[in-house]
DNA sequence: CGGTATCCAAAGAGATACTG
DNA sequence: CAGTATCTCTTTGGATACCG
């Protein structure tokens, strides 16, 4: 362990990465490319438009991800991974991971306390 | 990338991960090793007393870090990272690892923007 | 020493309605 | 279609005081 809590830039990624909705944006950006507002929307059952909007503009504002608007009507507004953002895929892998772990041993947890 | 945005156990990690405190925490657990209530609220200038409880309770919680008190006068307790809290240490090192890469990347940004 | 208890301000997040 | 705007509720976080 390198890491000096003084210089720690963890808070960093976490200040990208946290927020309610932002792993599955990624995710879902990551797995399926480059998708529309509306597509994006359909895939998260349950958030508001408001609320991806705000994710989306963080992200965006952090480099994270690309977004083009194409001038016609109706609208059309697609966001990608950028190859910036890519590089956050094997922190997102990890979490995953240990998420999968952690499951199991919630599941030991309970099953210890029943008994 | 294998992970089902449907299956996914990312906000699991980040569960434990987010609270202003709780990254610092675990680093300085991780480097000091054991450590009593009072020196890990040394080491985290500006933190209150009630926030650093907090924090302390929910790792302990979830079994991330161990709480040993001692039943003396004055009282003394001990914190330290657990087995499995020990775990988590890829993530915690990606993300600083990314924070590190992210700091240089927000400095270029700047840059470009001044000229 | 290592906490609780209480009160308060700020940020996060949801519901709903409206718009270019 | 892809957003704003507004209002409200909840969650976080900080300050302060007190306790075994």
């Amino acid at each position: 362990m390198k890491i000096e809590p003084e210089l720690c830039k963890v808070e960093d990624a976490l200040g990208i990465l946290v927020g309610k909705w932002k792993p599955i944006i990624l995710l879902n950006l990551l797995k399926e490319g480059t998708q529309r507002f509306s597509e994006l929307k359909r895939s998260m059952p349950g958030i508001t438009q408001k609320m991806l909007t705000k994710q989306l503009r963080e992200l965006e504002k952090e480099d994270i991800i690309d977004r083009v608007v194409y001038p016609q009507v109706p609208p059309k507004v697609e966001y990608s991974i950028s190859e910036y953002g890519k590089s956050l895929e094997p922190i997102l892998a990890a979490m995953h991971e240990w998420g999968m772990k952690h499951t199991l041993h919630k599941r030991k947890k309970m099953e210890q306390k029943i008994q």
